[in-house]
RNA sequence: UCCGGUGUCGUCCAAUGGCAGGACAGCGGACUUUGAAUCCGCGAAUCAUGGUUCGAAUCCAUGCGCCGGAGCCA
């Protein structure tokens, strides 16, 4: 707490300490301006999670400060409104407020034409009336500088109407685009006399047939920063190679006052694919069922997934933001999660795969109300009571015939607890003809209702439980990683084919049945779970997503000893 | 090979010429009516070589590794 950086949500990072030093300064009069501007052609993922935390983190440092959300909708051929209303949903979802400040390229499309005959104007800019693989060859390579193109020295005059002819639509695709005139001898291949405009005959989800030509990013990026005033226009590292074009074209059209790029390295998660190619390939591919699917990395997956605005928050601001090109390890995810959902979520029983237990001694008929804490440690969280009777289900992964060292749960003979129910003992292990195990015949030690022993001995194992005649029948989606290898760049070899287990027939204590749909629980002892948002329904039909499970020492300790499962 | 970026515990991030620190992961223990959580403890790093300096992760030089760049994508 001695450092005042971690009070505000933006642990040390370099772009953050840059903001400080200005503001102090008074080097850009004070201002924080960043935006957030994502391309309407996909859904958020994390790794877009991190650059809103980021570039809202930035603006909250100063108390005028503020982050816009601009559309970056350059490109008519990918973009769609759908994607604008699930990057809106989203950003609001993880907590952001961009108030009115909801921008769009296109809406500067008037703007940078005229930006762009004025560059004419000063000849800074030209029409190339050559085809594409022309102004490809030209533009050279890493060892080989550019050529001029013919067209290069054309008079303003005729560029100018060239370039109308362009707007008006009177040019076809691919025969003309609008270059900067810069130096097609530069090493930095983006100072190649680079495009401004190429001719796209298509309709724009927003200016419909308005335009026949569309600015490329560079040209309209920087420009639209300055437009809206923004002083530190944060971007990731793929970026770095693009900052002298877009300092070019600021100082061209004489900008006062303009934004300054800053980049960063992007998130990389193992186990994860973060590429937003990648990731509409599995949706169109149907190797997922959606953009939201529970196993998606993206902002609707994890939230349907269960997983919380805080928890996301949280991982961002702990993986921090540095210039380097790491890959983060999932486990740092995973870790937020379970922080977040320990302390919040309330729990509940539920047997994910029911063996039946009968306690012989049982008072025929009798009905015990256990009483438990919604979250332990918590007192303002409450608690709740959960019927118990003589018939009960458990986890079968909680019941072994023949038990190792150290198995302190139900095995023949074995002592366990019920949890906040009784001190039971399995006596007889029913069998069927193919030899399963589908019953166990219990006594109980009538003088340890709640779970404890009269007379203080100790019991180490407890084992969470449904009463059978009480108890509400689930579907129960069980969720790994979409991957199996750390490094997925195979994407398809690297599948994992255990994704996604679907139980029904799940045991799940009765108040479950009415919670709404996102509702975060932890069944105790197996992990936390959300109802579905479209499949759960309260009162008819339960549907459970896991999140992520309770970490399990057992079962480490049981792979050390070599027991088989 | 040219231009740019970047090298610190297994992973991510700090240390801004002055004791290399935190988080996650791992390991050991305590506690436990969740084998969860919590608590305590342990191990673990400055890419290499040379130089400057009383003192270098930090400055300089050379080398090496990794990433990005030759879309009418963003």
């Amino acid at each position: 707490m001695s450092d005042p950086r971690e009070d505000e949500g933006q642990p040390g990072n370099f772009v953050a300490d840059r903001v400080r030093e200005d503001l102090e300064s008074g080097t850009k009069g004070g201002r924080v301006v960043t935006r957030f501007p994502p391309e309407p052609n996909g859904y958020l993922h994390i790794g877009h999670a991190k650059s809103i935390c980021l570039n809202f983190g930035l603006a909250a440092l100063s108390p005028e400060g503020r982050c816009h959300l601009r559309f970056d909708d350059t490109n008519p051929e990918v973009e769609s409104p759908e994607y604008v209303e699930a990057i809106r949903r989203d950003i609001q979802w993880l907590g952001f407020d961009w108030g009115e400040h909801e921008y769009y390229a296109s809406d500067y499309f008037d703007q940078l034409y005229a930006w762009a005959e004025q560059l004419v104007k000063k000849g800074l800019a030209y029409v190339d009336s050559r085809p594409l693989e022309a102004i490809r060859e030209t533009r050279g390579d890493f060892h080989r500088p550019g050529e001029n193109s013919p067209f290069r020295d054309r008079s303003v005059e005729e560029n100018l109407e060239l370039l109308r002819k362009m707007k008006a639509g009177e040019l076809e695709e691919g025969s003309a685009v609008l270059r900067a005139k810069i130096d097609m001898q530069s090493k930095d291949l983006k100072l190649r006399d680079p495009l401004m405009y190429r001719i796209k005959k298509v309709t724009h989800h927003r200016t419909g047939d308005t335009w026949s030509i569309y600015p490329m990013y560079d040209w309209a990026h920087g420009q639209s920063d300055a437009i809206e005033g923004v002083t530190y226009s944060v971007c990731s590292l793929e970026f770095v190679n693009h900052r002298p074009l877009y300092n070019w074209f600021l100082k061209a059209l004489e900008i006062e006052q303009p934004p300054e790029q800053i980049e960063f390295g992007r998130l990389n998660l193992s186990y994860t694919v973060l590429s937003k190619r990648k990731l509409l390939q599995l949706v169109e591919e149907k190797h997922v069922a959606g953009w939201d699917d529970p196993r998606m990395p993206t902002i609707a997956g994890m939230r349907r997934r269960g997983f919380t605005p805080e928890a996301i928050r949280a991982f961002a601001d702990r993986i921090g933001v540095s210039k380097n090109d790491g890959v983060v390890d999932v486990g740092h995810l995973e870790y937020a999660i379970r922080e977040d959902l320990n302390e919040t979520s309330f729990r509940k029983m539920g047997v994910l795969k029911p063996l039946e237990l009968e306690i012989t001694n049982w008072p025929e008929g009798k009905v015990y109300e256990a009483e438990l804490d919604n979250i332990p440690k918590n007192d303002e969280a409450g608690t709740r009571k959960v019927p118990f009777s003589g018939r009960v289900f458990v986890e079968q992964e909680d019941f072994m015939e023949d038990a190792p060292k150290k198995w302190w749960r139900l095995a023949p003979g074995k002592e366990v607890r019920l949890r906040g129910a009784a001190l039971v003992t399995v006596n007889e292990v029913v069998k069927n003809d193919a030899g399963e195990v589908v019953k166990l015949q219990c006594t109980w030690d009538p003088e340890s209702e709640g779970g404890n022993a009269a007379d203080g001995r100790k019991v180490k194992g407890t084992v969470h439980w449904v009463s059978a005649d009480h108890a509400v029948d689930a579907e129960v989606r069980l969720y790994d990683r979409l991957f199996a290898e750390d490094d997925p760049s195979d994407l398809l070899e690297s599948l994992n084919p255990d994704s996604l287990e679907v139980l029904t027939g799940c045991k799940l204590e009765p108040g479950i049945a009415d919670l709404p749909p996102e509702s975060r629980i932890q069944l105790e002892r197996t992990g936390y779970f959300v109802t579905d948002a479209r499949d759960h329904v309260p009162g008819e039909k339960v549907v459970l997503n896991r999140t992520i499970p309770l970490k399990d020492s057992w079962a480490k300790l049981a792979k050390k000893m070599g027991v088989r499962k």
